[in-house]
DNA sequence: AAGATACGGACTGTATACAATTTGTACCAC
DNA sequence: GTGGTACAAATTGTATACAGTCCGTATCTT
């Protein structure tokens, strides 16, 4: 998968920091409000303290860090409240995206991009209702969700959803590996992928309003899921970084 | 003025640095795509290489800086679209912040302290037009900006506002000291006021749509006046940041 | 004369040493 | 027993030294 950020350091020790850390908080090593010691992690992940402070402080301004006042960090604790804070504001800056692509226009090469990853999502959903290819959904649907954040034609648009979506539980793929076999879920996906269509229409017809609203109301798909998964303990310990969610 | 923000790092170095770099870029010191020297950035503002390389690493993320792939930072060169765009995302999150404000409602405290700013905007707007007191009123307006982002209820949507208007052609006041003397520029400062109080009246009426609506529109006027500017090169000096605008 | 290659300088990336501040603990006074 | 103070350990902030890489230049070869 083309995973990696354009912004990422090439830089192989801080970016090992990066990850390594960015893996530490998401997978529960280290709890919410705990410190992290610069000399901790730097035998942890076999660095130096020079790329590990790097990566913090880069981590700090990814949102997922908190810098206590008298020095170092702390892992930042989410709330749900949070959360849907985090899905709205996807569902606010998607729908900038979308409007933006309406109203100023897209290509034509684009448009064919657009309706071929249409096209490969139904080929997933429609398919035998037994053998889903969750995973294929999965990366089709993150490919739909970075087409749109470039139709924007903004740069600027572009790079703050792209920070939204840093934030794991804030994504669009990010309730698809909790839920494969609950046939609510397995519906939300065909109305999901209405909604895709509805969005790439509205492009194509310089519907700005149309295209906004739609891709806002796509985002409530994630929030729905929200409320769902956050009812079942167990279904919350499969969603990337759901365990950051305390008080 | 509470300028400081909370996220800056409190260290003093390191502080130094930042607020060093922004300075020399803003400033027009250093021009847009050049290559920014740790040792020479060293020598000119007397800090060690470190400090000077987390403050490089922080003003990248927050957008002023663009890595070099083979190493460095060059000054990023931001187009007229740039500004555009980031004017209408100010007003895209400055409008999801109205909008959550009326949905949720706000304490009558702040909705107090509100219009208690408005008022004393009211003073400077319709006082003696010749002694017009354009700081005051820029300070006003930036906390009745600043309120409105807390007013959101969320920190992450409030975070979002932050990072926007730290592009200092994109903030609300951006423009104020252009154009003092300009008859149609004080025009605009009664109908910005008028729109502060459709906001306000919004959110205490609870009218999620039209505080969205109206916080949105609200963000055009700088765009008419970054239009304004940009047709007078004289104009544009006086704007902070604006000579970073090239091709 | 033109191109390629090797060398040199400059710069960034990383590690480590040092200094200053903070934090935890133990002991003492009240 | 409680509060405070002083000391010690740990941790962060900063400076500097070292290593590796990239870019430009000059020389050599064809």
């Amino acid at each position: 998968m083309a995973q990696r950020k354009a912004s990422e350091k090439a830089s192989s020790q801080t970016l090992k920091a990066v990850l390594g850390i960015r893996e530490l908080v998401f997978s529960g090593e280290v709890s919410p409000g705990e410190r992290l010691s610069e000399v901790n992690l730097s035998a942890r992940l076999g660095l130096s303290r020079t790329p590990i402070r790097a990566g913090l402080a880069r981590l700090e301004q990814e949102g997922i860090l908190e810098l206590i006042p008298s020095g170092g960090y702390t892992v930042r604790s989410f709330s749900e409240a949070d959360i849907v804070d985090a899905i709205e504001l996807r569902g606010v800056l998607e729908g900038t995206a979308a409007r933006l692509a309406a109203e100023r226009g897209i290509s034509p090469s684009r448009l064919v991009s657009m309706k071929a990853i249409l096209a490969e999502i139904d080929k997933v959903v429609s398919g035998p209702g037994d053998a889903f290819d969750f995973p294929r959904y999965a990366e089709m649907n993150a490919e739909f969700h970075d087409l749109l954040k470039v139709l924007s034609g903004s740069e600027i648009v572009a790079r703050e959803i792209d920070r939204v979506m840093r934030l794991p539980f804030a994504g669009p793929s990010a309730f698809l590996n909790a839920q494969p076999d609950i046939p609510a879920f397995r519906t939300s996906l065909v109305v999901g992928q209405a909604q895709h269509r509805a969005i790439a229409h509205a492009i194509e017809m310089r519907e700005g309003a149309r295209a906004e609203a739609v891709a806002r109301e796509h985002s409530r798909l994630a929030r729905q899921n929200l409320d769902f998964v956050m009812d079942d303990h167990k279904l919350m310990a499969r969603v990337p970084g759901l365990m950051l969610v305390s008080g």
